[in-house]
DNA sequence: TCAAAAACATGATATTGGTCATGTTTTATC
DNA sequence: GATAAAACATGACCAATATCATGTTTTTGA
């Protein structure tokens, strides 16, 4: 079941220094000096679909960073069920949190939709930089305000809306965040299975595939996995509550 | 219904310097000369049950501590369904997060629980404070950690339990957070209603109260609002899914 | 202490969504 | 391109929970 991963670490290499760490606020924000520092201290490792970067009891050690792919957080129940939390995109921080302080255990799993890239430093050198550095502290700081924002509305979502409010009002979101638009509407950049939505919204497969047929039906949405359209994104924000 | 607050700002005064904040993590780490300074830059606030602290929608200008009593975060729809997200205790801290940076608006309402006392700061002041310390600012990232992780723990809850699992879930919870030991059981000590626990766990009251009869039958728990006691945590807890 | 309001309780019924079963279509892999 | 596996689809049925209605008990406040 668990694959290793690919491992290509490549600490000290000059390809820490590419173009797609430039939409790292956090690295950003450093000084010259303090950033090439840093980028010294992350290393890269790439993994495929069914390795996991860390599972759920895993000790804590690592801050990590998504630099190339979509990685998904997942909780499970030991008969199975299993519930995504969030899907971090390039740039994305993850294990800022304070499991990370205590030598405390991964509350969760982090899974990759894919192939993926991931930095990670080591807990040690993050708390460093985080004391040494105000911006960077306020970074995680306002970073970490954001995904707290972000979990209270899904809580929200999930008390109070019915099954098809919530997969219009997950739709929406991933229209916002990873849609790309052409001819015929708003594609969405990551392949997504029926089985992945039901997982995000709190509902069994069956029933995201009879809403989705419900969607196709009222021309709100085309599409499967590896090509999914959202049609008319105005109708379906009309289903959310708010 | 929306009374004004019994305002009684005690900034400058003496009042602040006692007891109560001795166990607020943020200002104990702080050196000595500045936690002073600090406290000098607090006002104090008395609110009441039918209070608002601040409305989902208000201009954030300010970082809170719970100083005394017990305040609800909630979110709401325009039909009047609501969903309290978190209850905030003595040193708690709220509004540390992003919304405050770019001047954004509270994404929930603060609402008091009976009689609280609120220490507020202005962000201006409490940015401040984070960029001098590192040692405070640590402190906010390790409280945003854990509030992170208690979010997304309540969104596997509600995603993947049953309404009487969800329910032993909060009240287990409860007993550990507020729970005083005496002669029957584990007294909560907050009043609780039974709407108050179905806006926690996303039920009807008709729902709790329901499985608060069944596990009043099965001898669990006693009492209502006033006066709710855990009979025995450990069956409790066995409802649990992990 | 008395009245009004809030909280608690329970039944009948409707709705939503889960479960299980079975079949088709699409995708991945050799 | 054949074949296996995964994803998608749909129906029948059932369990969980919402909704609505009505009544009792407890608490609150004048």
């Amino acid at each position: 079941m668990s694959k290793r991963p690919n491992i290509s670490s490549s600490k000290g290499t000059g390809i820490l220094t590419d173009s797609l760490l430039d939409n790292v606020p956090l690295l950003n924000i450093l000084g010259a000096q303090d950033r090439q520092r840093i980028l010294g201290e992350l290393s890269e490792t790439r993994y495929g679909k069914d390795d996991f970067i860390f599972r759920e009891g895993d000790p804590t050690e690592y801050f990590h960073i998504v630099k190339e792919g979509t990685v998904k957080c997942v909780k499970s129940t030991p008969d199975g069920k299993e519930c995504t939390l969030k899907m971090l995109m390039p740039g994305d921080l993850f294990c800022c949190d304070a499991a990370a302080f205590d030598g405390g255990c991964h509350p969760g799993t982090a899974q990759p939709m894919g192939n993926v890239s991931i930095l990670r430093m080591h807990r040690k050198t993050y708390f460093d930089m985080l004391r040494r550095s105000p911006d960077a502290a306020m970074e995680v700081i306002k970073y970490l305000g954001n995904r707290l924002n972000e979990a209270q509305e899904k809580t929200k979502i999930l008390a109070l809306d019915r099954a098809d409010q919530r997969l219009a009002a997950l739709l929406a979101d991933l229209a916002a965040r990873n849609g790309i638009k052409d001819a015929q509407g708003i594609r969405l950049s990551m392949r997504l299975t029926r089985q992945d939505m039901a997982n995000m919204i709190g509902a069994t497969t069956e029933t995201v595939i009879r809403i989705m047929s419900r969607f196709k039906r009222e021309r709100l949405v085309s599409g499967t996995a590896n090509r999914l359209v959202i049609l008319n994104l105005e109708k379906l924000k009309a289903f959310l509550s708010v």
